[in-house]
RNA sequence: GGCCCGUUGGUCAAGCGGUUAAGACUCCGCCCUCUCACGGCGGCAACACCAGUUCGAGUCUGGUACGGGUCACCA
């Protein structure tokens, strides 16, 4: 067989060479323990979790070493593609606080870097030359057998009970002559190009980063190359790619150690370097008491988007994932609960291998850990960026209310053991409500065992000796003295012991203030909280219960 | 079904032949306390199973079970 004369046939319009490609796309001259590595998401419009997860290994890694972080799109279905995903994608990701050192913009017609283009669909080009190089090293051929002609194989195997795909002798137009192969062209039938596999009883050996020694059968198949539309499956185009754009690791979920085989071939045939390959953890969620892969259609916590909604700081998000992916995370946190988190050297022989779950009740603690330890400052600016866009109602008050927001959200921030009330920002803006006359309301029931006249009577002896100058331990000593004045006891003890001899106790005073001024029974503490508020609104509050 | 990957409390996990088997989340109790939150103390709760190697096994080997992945002109 004329190799040579059969790569001319399939590709005639082809003849850039590999080495050109090689001087084009040398290697980065980059220090020897650089990592290179990058993200290849399809453009689905559909963010998940996973993606993040993956992402934030490879831009850790890499930039911990001094190396590089790149966005590469794998549009090579184009029937997946949905518009403006790109773009979406790209924004997700910076909320996240993951940047791209070079690769697709979500303008195609821009690119950033020198290996350039960044998306696949534009290296149309660059596969033809690697495709038709291997067709004339005979290492491919074209097959023309149709969808249902491989069903029918498939279903031959099946009945057999052998493997199924194209291999062996089911590849039947392994051996076509040029002649039949220039007459079915001729007539216009299409093809896809087929790497030409070999019968073989020897194994592969890769030292994965993350998992170890993995061993599998080598590759026997005939896979596609090309598809019929010219453009290569995932497996050519990763191989091609991570190698022209220099890739040193290759981050990707485990799904895809099955395919390793097809991969170590073709580094193998080309002989090209292999990367370090890195199979992370698939997310798993629980249910009915059993482990299962996150579903898009189920689980909205898969979706990126499901966190920029709810609000949930992207630095939680970060740290829970970070807990997830090298365990003595939560360790060093612990140990340095004041330093940024991108000052943990993450590592990754601390990467854990089984399928973590996605604990939601984890990440709320997590969350309400970083934002107890951010300047008011910082939740301000953070919170009102998420209220543009969720909550725009919200977005006003903040801004009209600047400063008093500002002193709401330092409202028992101060102290060494700062409280933990916020969650996340959907949640913020509920808990601080009370904070705005435009969206304060009463929420918690006036304590029943408490009459009516005896509550104005509370109201009204406080009002009469509040002054808003007093520190916060001088307006204690007078809500001691109210409550003695009245009637109630001001130890909750004695109360307990002998409530017929009092009205109730200072809980109640203090929870009718409570509720008074902030509509909750549960809130933070009243002087600090009446501070913020002002004494106009103080005063108001009270009023309006006589 | 073939091939792969995995399996320590409900969850995330430490552990690298000898431990009372860490820690975090959740839940429960107590303390602190004007409520809540915070914080402190304590509690419940685990090495999937069976063989083997060894003086000794969560740790090594083999098998079983269970879970997951993959077997496309999808990535």
């Amino acid at each position: 067989m004329n190799y040579q004369l059969l790569a001319d046939i399939l590709f005639p319009d082809v003849t850039g060479t590999p080495e050109e490609l090689e001087a084009k796309y040398p290697e980065r001259n980059l220090p020897s323990n650089a990592i290179v590595t990058r993200i290849g998401p399809s453009p689905t419009g559909f963010v998940h979790l996973g993606n993040l997860y993956n992402a934030l290994i490879g831009e850790r890694l890499s930039h911990q070493s001094g190396g590089v972080f790149y966005l590469r799109i794998e549009d090579t279905d184009q029937k997946r593609e949905v518009d403006g995903a790109v773009d979406m994608l790209i924004r997700a990701m910076d909320y996240f606080q993951i940047r791209f050192d070079e690769g697709a913009v979500a303008d195609k017609t821009q690119t950033n870097g020198r290996y350039a283009p960044y998306y696949q669909r534009q290296r149309k080009e660059i596969y033809q030359i690697m495709a038709k190089f291997l067709t004339q090293q005979g290492r491919a051929y074209p097959c023309f057998l149709t969808a249902e002609e491989i069903d029918q194989i498939r279903e031959q195997q099946t009945a057999n009970k052998q493997d199924p795909g194209i291999y062996g002798k089911y590849a039947v137009h392994r051996n076509l002559s040029i002649e039949e192969i220039q007459e079915k062209i001729n007539a216009g039938m299409p093809w896809v190009l087929r790497y030409r596999g070999e019968e073989t009883d020897k194994f592969i050996c890769v030292q994965d980063a993350i998992r170890g020694k993995l061993e599998m059968p080598r590759n026997r198949m005939d896979f596609v190359l090309l598809k019929s539309d010219g453009i290569p499956t995932y497996h050519f185009a990763h191989v091609v790619d991570d190698h022209f754009m220099r890739s040193t690791h290759v981050i990707r979920g485990e799904e895809w150690i099955s395919s390793l085989p097809m991969h170590v071939e073709l580094f193998d045939v080309l002989n090209w370097k292999q990367p370090v390959y890195c199979h992370t953890a698939t997310l798993m969620k629980i249910e009915d008491g059993k482990k299962r892969k996150l579903s898009k259609r189920k689980d909205p916590e898969l979706a990126l988007a499901y966190y920029q909604q709810e609000g949930i700081c992207p630095d939680a998000v970060r740290e829970f994932l970070l807990t997830l992916l090298n365990s003595n995370f939560e360790e060093w946190r612990m140990a340095n609960p004041e330093l940024d988190c991108q000052e943990f050297l993450y590592t990754i022989q601390k990467m854990s291998i089984s399928g973590a779950l996605v604990d939601l009740d984890k990440l709320r603690d997590i969350s309400k850990d970083v934002l107890s330890r951010m300047p008011a400052e910082t939740l301000y600016i953070g919170w009102l960026a998420w209220c543009k866009e969720y909550h725009p109602e919200f977005a006003e008050l903040l801004i009209r209310y600047h400063d008093r927001s500002i002193a709401a959200l330092n409202v028992g921030r101060t102290a060494k053991k700062p409280r933990k009330d916020l969650e996340n920002w959907k949640q913020a803006c509920e808990f601080m409500k009370f904070y705005y006359q435009e969206t304060f309301a009463i929420q918690d029931e006036m304590p029943e065992e408490i009459d009516e006249a005896t509550r104005k009577a509370v109201f009204a002896e406080y009002l009469k000796t509040y002054d808003h100058t007093d520190d916060s331990s001088q307006w204690f000593t007078k809500v001691k003295a109210l409550t003695e004045k009245l009637g109630f006891a001001v130890k909750p003890k004695d109360y307990k012991k002998n409530p017929e001899q009092y009205k109730g106790n200072i809980v109640h005073v203090t929870n009718m203030l409570r509720i008074a001024l902030t509509g909750r029974a549960n809130a933070p503490d009243l002087w600090e909280v009446s501070h913020v508020l002002g004494e106009e609104i103080v005063r108001e509050r009270l009023t309006a219960w006589i």
